[in-house]
DNA sequence: AAGATTTAAGAGTATTTAGTCGCAAAAGAA
DNA sequence: TTCTTTTGCGACTAAATACTCTTAAATCTT
């Protein structure tokens, strides 16, 4: 089940990465970044850039830049970086890609999508970068590597 | 919210159609539904293939041949059809698309991913190409235009 | 048997997504 | 000022997905 491109994929990853960085100051190297996560460092450069254009990040340029979160873990929820990363409608699409579905004329699967996409949709919304980067610090994944 | 591909999404709309076609007997002309249903003709037949070969429908060629549901529609659902033209792994990917997450080593976002995909999944589980096929003569979309 | 209809199958093309490369721009260090 | 570090940004390449076209095979009709 496929939900999210690989640039959302990867800036997540990252951001969590970043999260589960809290005690570290100041900026954190993109290089370093994609080193440890074993992400193409130009690929994650340009999701950085949105993500930076959006207000999640700040970024500062040579020695000692790279970038940061620019407002604390715990105000940033997935919904916010997916959003961002995938478009504003995400959630609003219908399932069969019908350009009519709505309200007015749903499709047939359109009700029962509705529920199931409704939780995932919870999940994203409550879900902040500062509980995945807890998450992480537990040692429970190589994320890390 | 994009989780299906376009085959998938274009047999699933065509198999809605089929099922709320109940009273005609007979083969149905890919044709026909393509023209009905605003899919290119050669891609549906591809999909339709796929779902011959693995038992979801029946074909017949020449005059008056087409295709036909193999099972009664209320023994059809949506899982039975995303894993043959998505996949049997299906509901079982990592969110992140880590390679190694799974039970024994989870990544961030495996547990909360878990429990949104496991409402998603109950619902492809109990729909049935009859439940769907029911809503569709409701009048209640422009599926079949 | 000959021709028409309709699915099967595979090759070929186009579009989108993913990933790479090179250089410009900002900022610090020597 | 010049060199080094590091992000910004645009162009380029590769791979995956979506779509099209041609021909073969099955079946019916005449």
């Amino acid at each position: 089940m496929k939900v999210l491109s690989k640039a959302t994929i990867y800036g997540l990853r990252a951001l969590v990465y970043l999260a589960s960085k809290k005690d570290r100051t100041g900026y954190l190297n993109i290089g370093e970044i994609s080193e440890k996560l074993n992400i193409s460092f130009h690929f994650l450069t340009k999701t950085f850039q949105t993500l930076t254009l959006h207000g999640i990040l700040e970024s500062y340029r040579g020695p000692n830049g790279g970038i940061a979160l620019k407002k604390p873990a715990d105000q940033i929820f997935l919904t916010d970086i997916v959003h961002i990363l995938e478009g504003a409608d995400f959630f609003d699409k219908c399932l069969l890609g019908l350009p009519g579905c709505g309200v007015e004329a749903p499709c047939p699967v359109h009700d029962f999508w509705k529920d199931a996409k409704k939780s995932v949709k919870h999940e994203f919304d409550i879900t902040s970068l500062a509980e995945l980067g807890e998450k992480v610090s537990d040692e429970r994944m190589r994320l890390v590597s």
